[in-house]
This record gives C-alpha cells, structure tokens and sequence, in this order.
DNA sequence: CATAAGTGTATGAGAGTTCAAGTAAAAAGT
DNA sequence: ACTTTTTACTTGAACTCTCATACACTTATG
C-alpha cells in the first residue's frame, strides 16, 4: 500500500535534505554573526525596502516574506524594539497594521547585504554551473507551484 | 566589489528559498500533527533505527541525523521522556554516551514512516520528472561536497 | 439596523534551536 | 607522574517558531 522511497530515491531525498538544510544554516549563521539577525528577519526588511514607501500591510508582508502571520507579528515586534521597523494603523482598514521600514532599518539592511549576498554565492551559486542553476530554478518553480496552489 | 545576484539570479534564489521552504514546512506539519513528532526528531529515530543494534554514539548519531551535539542532546532527552530512546553509558570510553531506540520508539517510528514517505513524494517526487530528480540529486551532492568539506 | 460571520492582527504558552559555558574523561606534552 | 589540551557530551538562558486563542473591526445576513 505505502509507495516506500527505492535506493537511489532514497538517496536523493537525503541529500536533498542534508543540502538545503546546510544552505539554510549557512546562511543563518551568516546573518547572526555578521548582523545580529536570522534569516527571517533579514527577508521581512528586504521585503519592505522594495515596497513603494518601504511599507506594506502586514497580511502582504507575511506573503512576501514566507512568514506566518503569528512569526511576522512576532518578528516584526522585535524589529520594531530595535528600531528597525515600525507599525502604523491603517486609515482605510481600522483592523490593519502598516509596517514601515525605518532609516535604521534601511541602514541595517544595507550593512548586512553585501556578507549576506557573498554567502549566497558561497552556498549556492558558486559550485553550481549555468545548467545546473536552470534546473534548479525550474524544479523550485515546479515545487511552489505543487505546495502554493 | 560585491557580486550583486542579477535579475536571473535573485529569481533563482527566492524560488530555492521559498520551494525548500515549504518542503521543510510540509514535513514538519505533517509530522507534528499525524506523528506528534518535528521532523528533527524523526530523522534521529531513523538513524537509530538503521544502525546495528539500533543503538549510536551521541556523536556518530548528530551527524548521521544533520544535528548539532546541542540539539542532539536537547532532543534525546526529549525523547527519552516519551520512552522512544533510553542513553546507556559508552563501556570504553567514558566520557561517551550510546543512545538506544526503544521498542516503543521503533513502534512510533514505524507508525509515522508511511504518512511521511507520502508527504515526501507529495511535496517533491511527484511533481518532479525522473531527469528533474537526477539533476536534483548532482545539485545536492555538489553543494553538500562543498559545504561540508 | 441588529446580529452573525468573516478578516486582520496580536498575544501567550509551549516547544525547539542556538550559543556559550560547564563537566568529565581521555590523550598529549613535559 | 603531572599538567595541559582535546574530546564527548550536557546544561541553561535567550530567542524564535508554532498553535490556539482572543480582539477589534468589517462585511454579510435576516
């Protein structure tokens, strides 16, 4: 009854998850050390910083950001303790929440871009060839679109 | 001097990330609700289950479940509160310590195993062609080379 | 209109993870 | 032999995440 994984399925399915467990690592440890936050954090500040105002609705936010809404209102309290990011209510909807990127946000971003990118490459990009990397886009894509919709 | 990722290549990355993503969360969820288990901790029964006598070294078995010795340590005490490990002390090395899969902890490993191996294909090996799967595999092996070594 | 149902977000508790520090035993140096 | 260093593992605190629940406001319904 139970299609169980063969061999080599089973191989794949562990070194998917051996390989895109130590990219997330990596890059998580490289945010901490380097700018004192987790990846999640970083996403939700890159998020904002490419929205119009560098603000956005927390529903939109949490979407864009591949957050929960519960982690987004988590993090983005933190955030905002660090001055990084603040909340205004909505005027058009009373029962929303507008957060906004502040200049220390922006500035913190910034600061932590150029050692985030590096490790990106680092992780994934660099041993990868151009091949390589098209198929990867197209699995990734193919995955979303199986668990999104 | 920072190598910023291209138009291609940020779509590359926020597709690997948000795919891995919801692969990671797919698990996790399916796990906590139908095994009361993350995914972290059927990964150390699974090693256990595989190895002679189902029992390991801390050490040895952090590594074969992608675990930190922290982590390690935190979740064995976990699940030897539920009964599904119990830790024996290592005769030749003393500082060592050999956790061992209980009869319990194997009944619950092969409780969950099913559901599990469902979702896995479900979350990736359907979706996927044979060729995506192969080309999945080379990519994984190819980062964890680089990540690992 | 009143009231029920639905939406957007926050909050608190419980659980897992990380990091730094601590303990104990083995191995290495002198 | 005796100290130093290293290894194996644990522990506690701080932090993040998840889940369930609660709250405030909005939109449907009768």
């Amino acid at each position: 009854m139970t299609r169980w994984l063969n061999d080599e399925e089973q191989r794949t399915w562990r070194s998917f998850l051996a390989a895109t467990q130590l990219v997330h690592e990596a890059l998580d440890r490289q945010l901490q050390r380097d700018a004192g936050m987790p990846h999640a954090y970083y996403m939700i500040l890159v998020a904002l910083s490419e929205a119009p105002g560098r603000s956005m609705r927390m529903s939109e936010l949490a979407s864009k950001a591949q957050s929960s809404q519960s982690r987004l209102s988590h993090a983005v309290a933190r955030l905002e303790e660090r001055g990084w990011v603040r909340r205004e209510r909505c005027p058009e909807d009373r029962r929303g929440n507008i957060a906004v990127l502040t200049d220390d946000g922006f500035a913190a971003l910034e600061s932590a871009a150029p050692g985030h990118v590096e490790e990106v490459r680092r992780a994934l990009f660099d041993p990868l060839t151009p091949e390589q990397l098209r198929g990867l886009r197209e699995i990734c894509d193919t995955v979303r679109n199986t668990l999104e919709g």
